[in-house]
DNA sequence: CTTTGCACCTGTTGGC
DNA sequence: TGCCAACAGGTGCAAA
C-alpha cells in the first residue's frame, strides 16, 4: 500500500500524538511479522521516550535516546492513533501504549512490514547501510543520477525503483514520473541523456511533494478513524490505467510487466 | 559486481 | 452464489 508519501503523511500523522511520551504497555498479538517482532519488545520499550519519528526511506524511525523503534508497513501496513481503546481487528498485530493511553495501532493484513528493535547507529544497521538518497533531498540531483545510472543495463524503471540508487520511489510514482517526463520505462538506463535525467529528477520530485501535500488533507484520519483512511485517493495518469486514453495525446495507455511488475506508459508521448 | 526472479502473506476483483 | 485465477502500492535474498 504505501510509498514515500504515504509512509511521510503517517509520520506527520502520529508524531505529535506520541512525540515526548513514554511508553507503557506494547501488546503484540501476532509477531509473525517479516521477521519475528523482538520477543521482548514490550520490557525493551518501557518506559523509554519517544524524541522524535523520523523517516529514512520507507521506514519510520521512532527515535528513543536507547535506540530506534524501526517501522515498516511493508504492502498493507497501516498506522493510526486511537485515543479511546477500541477492539482489535483481525489484522491488528502489535498496540503501542502510552503512558497517557494514547494508543498506536499497527495493522498489516499481508505481513510484509516489519517491527524491529535497534540500539546501534543507524547507518551500521544492514537494512540501511547500503540505502540510496532520498528523492526529496538535494542529493538526488542531475548530475546524481546521470552518474548513477551510467552503467546500468536495466531498464530505467527498474533503476529507479532500486533502493541503493534512490529510495522511496514505488511501483506507482516510477510509473508516473517516467510519463511526466516523457520517458519509456523500458529505456535502457544507460541511454538516458542528461537532460533526460533533469527531466526525470524534476519530476520525481514534483510528483513526490505533490503526493504529500495531498496527503496533508487526511492527516486528521490517523485519529480514532476505522482504520480504512489515513491514505489518500491520488489520480493518476498512467498507473492502473491501461487501454485508456493518455490524458495527453489520447492514444491508448500500454501495460508490460518489468521486474515482475505492472508497467504503464503512453507510447506516443514517452519515448 | 550486476541483474534476475523468488519468496513472504492475505484480501479483492473479475471471469466463468 | 460459488469457485478459482490473477493481481495488489515492498523488498531481502539466493542464484545466475
Amino acid at each position: 500500500m504505501p510509498e514515500l508519501p504515504e509512509v511521510e503523511t503517517t509520520r506527520r500523522g502520529i508524531q505529535p500524538h506520541i512525540i515526548g511520551k513514554h511508553f507503557k504497555q506494547i501488546i503484540v498479538r501476532n509477531n509473525r511479522l517479516r521477521w519475528p517482532v523482538h520477543p521482548y519488545l514490550n520490557d525493551v520499550l518501557y518506559q523509554k521516550q519517544v524524541d522524535t519519528v523520523d523517516r529514512r526511506a520507507k521506514y519510520l524511525l521512532i527515535h528513543t535516546k536507547q535506540g530506534y523503534l524501526i517501522i515498516h508497513l511493508g504492502m498493507s501496513g497501516s498506522l493510526r492513533v486511537l485515543t479511546t481503546h477500541t477492539q482489535p481487528e483481525k489484522h491488528d498485530h502489535i498496540d503501542f501504549i502510552f503512558e497517557d493511553n494514547t494508543l498506536l495501532r499497527y495493522r498489516d493484513p499481508r505481513r510484509f512490514g516489519a517491527v524491529l528493535w535497534y540500539s546501534g547507529s543507524l547507518e551500521h544497521h544492514p537494512l540501511f547501510a547500503s540505502l540510496g538518497v532520498e528523492p526529496l533531498s538535494e542529493d538526488f540531483n542531475t548530475d546524481y543520477l546521470y552518474t548513477a545510472i551510467s552503467k546500468q543495463k536495466r531498464t530505467i524503471k527498474n533503476v529507479l525503483m532500486d533502493n541503493r540508487i534512490v529510495v522511496g520511489v514505488g511501483n506507482i510514482y516510477s510509473n508516473e514520473s517516467l510519463f511526466q517526463a516523457a520517458i519509456l520505462p523500458t529505456k535502457p538506463a544507460n541511454q538516458l541523456q542528461y537532460h533526460d535525467c533533469e527531466r526525470l529528477v524534476a519530476s520525481i520530485q514534483d510528483i513526490l511533494q505533490r503526493a504529500i501535500l495531498a496527503g496533508g488533507s487526511s492527516l486528521k484520519d490517523f485519529v480514532n478513524s476505522d482504520g480504512n483512511t489515513g491514505y489518500f485517493q491520488q489520480h493518476y495518469t498512467v498507473y492502473g490505467r491501461y487501454n485508456q486514453p493518455c490524458l495527453k495525446c489520447s492514444s491508448p495507455i500500454k501495460k508490460i510487466i518489468l521486474g515482475q511488475r505492472s508497467s504503464f506508459y503512453c507510447p506516443i508521448c514517452q519515448q
